[in-house]
RNA sequence: GCGCCCGUAGCUCAGCUGGAUAGAGCGUCGGCCUCCGGAGCCGAAGGUCAGAGGUUCGAAUCCUCUCGGGCGCGCCA
């Protein structure tokens, strides 16, 4: 409808620049948009008061010329001047009765958007460290960037969702040699665990494991282990030189075939975890692309290449450096440390230029905020390598604090309280937990309250807008009792008796879906769904309590139903983009 | 110190690429079930859009500065 009026109003433009009554070199793009108040019809256009300076004429004397320059259209009642100089469209009601037939034509597909054209957009979401579970600021990610996946599949873009596995990298060792240790306990032995370890749970369940596979062959006296060391934070000394001396010992006892089994072993307990919790709770993905496959397959070594021979790199204090200031960054970045290994940003690197030369016309990184800082580095990568940094989008979300009972709860990983994906989801269920981490923008930072997204009562938009949908199953088990079936073509071709106001609210709310999926998608913003489900929720609740739908009389009712059944088909469409059932009982 | 994000009703937040009297939920106060699910509906009170300048027909929205809050500034990942 919107782009229908665009299309009416830029030709009334060109039919008064041809008459002479305009320049002809305008520049402008037809904006129309709807009325936040219904006085003002259903949608407005600016269009006069923007061009009123370049034509010199007063915004009304040139909104009435465009109005009688505008070609008739079928489905438009009424156009008007009003105001400033606003161009006000009121929609005939069929215009409206027609959204019902699409509703029910489209079913699952409607709302669906062609602008992404196929485009192939990648989005790369939560990537978490395969160093533990996950926790509550990986849900957003995952939440967020999982509707926001959706929604460009909603508009049309071939989407390809992917997380980046950091399986290479010294913190993957520190969980290796953590894992080790734990082994060795679960052998018998007794040990100063280190400070820098990774102390949680689950490495000594996964230690379990290990043991009951490998039994005692991966057994090493913890003598051996921690003789002649530098000393552990506790012992007065540091705490990194410590842990990376244990990892140099731990390969020297195991030899590198031992080490690797056990590194490979945390490292798939870990992300079959990681994998299991991000599938219960709705979020797939197509690819899980490993870092170490960058190695593997001479990727990272290719992109340090490029770079060397563009002149972008230079040694400095033994260690190789990128010039990222060339590109607006605030210093140079270390690629190459001078123990010869490659930092995670040379990974990174490489990883980025692998993205855009598999050809994906946007690439989108979903990224916590406190990387922010990354942002330039990156993209000056991308400059350096001859690729447009415009293609990289970064969305950074903020972070998530938890609330219970009015309190902030602590969330650092040693107070062990409450804070993995799982506890959260075992809390408060997927529902809830997906609606509200995509009820604030990802810039906003977000309180979290447990109590509200568990409470089933009014105050928790999550059942309110579940309850809509529920209801309405439940109108359909009542007509069933009453021996009665829902007419479908009588209803389609009675919309005309659809006169009430509550009717007519519910009507336009629902006109305005594939515009909220359209705009939510392009703004990466799927709070804006969550807000209009909210809304279609409450037009519908309202119409409920003001007009019985099962009337005697069959074309009365075989209409509403027909209006009823659309918003169903709507609502489950939005919550499904989401990634909230829409339950048909509650 | 520098950089990024945020500052709108008592609380939590919307406000679409600047648009016509600033919105919602919660909370507070007052109403609505012989009727399709009261997990619902209706109504009232409540804001100098942090502050100050600027841009223009028009600013919560764009620009600059100030104040306040969060985060980041490793040869960690």
């Amino acid at each position: 409808m919107k782009h229908a009026l665009e299309k009416l109003v830029a030709q009334a433009v060109t039919r008064l620049q041809d008459a002479g009554e305009l320049p002809a070199d305008l520049a402008l793009e037809i904006q129309i948009e709807r009325t936040r108040d219904r006085r003002h019809g259903d949608f407005a256009c600016n269009v006069a008061m923007i061009l009123a300076r370049q034509a010199r004429r007063a915004p009304r004397e040139l909104a009435q010329r465009i109005v009688s320059a505008l070609p008739a259209m079928e489905t438009v009642a009424a156009v008007e001047v009003a105001g400033p100089g606003f161009i006000n469209f009121r929609l005939a009601p069929s215009a409206y009765h027609q959204v019902v037939r699409d509703i029910h034509a489209a079913g699952e597909a409607f709302g669906r958007s062609t602008v992404g054209q196929g485009r192939r957009v990648q989005v790369e979401f939560v990537s978490a460290n395969p160093t533990g579970p996950l926790h509550v600021g990986h849900g957003r990610g995952a939440a967020y960037g999982a509707a926001v996946a959706d929604l460009l599949v909603a508009a049309g873009f071939q989407v390809h969702r992917e997380y980046y596995v950091n399986d290479a990298g010294r913190q993957m060792d520190i969980l290796a040699t953590s894992l080790w240790l734990r082994y060795l306990e679960h052998c018998g032995e007794t040990l100063p665990f280190p400070a820098n370890g990774y102390r949680g749970r689950y490495v000594i369940d996964i230690a379990a494991d290990l043991h009951a596979r490998e039994g005692r062959a991966l057994h090493r006296p913890a003598a051996r282990v921690f003789a002649d060391l530098p000393p552990d934070e506790g012992a007065g000394g540091d705490k990194e030189a410590h842990i990376d001396a244990l990892i140099a010992r731990c390969r020297e006892l195991l030899g590198e075939a031992d080490y690797e089994k056990i590194f490979d072993f945390g490292l798939s307990a870990i992300l079959d975890d990681i994998r299991s919790d991000l599938e219960e709770f709705g979020v797939v993905y197509e690819a899980w692309y490993s870092e170490r496959s960058l190695l593997e397959r001479g990727i990272a070594q290719r992109a340090i290449e490029r770079l060397k021979q563009g002149g972008f790199l230079y040694e400095r204090e033994g260690a190789w450096w990128f010039r990222s200031t060339q590109f607006g960054d605030e210093k140079d970045r270390v690629v190459i440390r001078e123990n010869g290994q490659a930092t995670y940003f040379a990974h990174d690197i490489a990883y980025h230029m692998d993205k855009m030369e598999r050809g994906f016309e946007r690439v989108i990184d979903i990224w916590g905020a406190d990387h922010h800082g990354y942002v330039p580095r990156i993209k000056a990568a991308l400059a350096a390598l001859g690729d447009d940094p415009r293609r990289l989008d970064v969305l950074l979300v903020q972070f998530a604090s938890l609330y219970r009972g009015g309190e902030k709860i602590p969330m650092s990983t040693r107070s062990g309280q409450f804070v993995t994906l799982r506890e959260l989801r075992r809390e408060v269920g997927n529902d809830a937990a997906r609606f509200f981490y995509v009820l604030r923008k990802c810039e906003q930072h977000m309180d979290f309250d447990l109590d509200l997204a568990k409470s089933q009562s009014t105050d928790n938009p999550v059942y309110y807008v579940q309850y809509a949908h529920a209801r309405i199953c439940s109108v359909m088990r009542q007509l069933a009792e009453q021996g009665l079936v829902w007419d479908r073509e009588q209803g389609l071709s009675e919309l005309r008796q659809l006169v009430e106001e509550h009717e007519e609210t519910l009507l336009v709310t629902l006109s305005r879906y594939p515009e909220v999926i359209e705009t939510a998608a392009l703004a990466h913003e799927p709070h804006q769904l969550a807000y209009y489900l909210r809304e279609l929720a409450q037009a519908f609740h309202t119409y409920y309590n003001a007009h019985a739908f099962l009337v005697e009389a069959p074309p009365l009712r075989n209409a509403r139903l027909a209006l009823v059944l659309a918003t169903r088909q709507v609502l489950a469409n939005g919550l499904g983009i989401l990634g909230v059932s829409a339950p048909e009982a509650m």
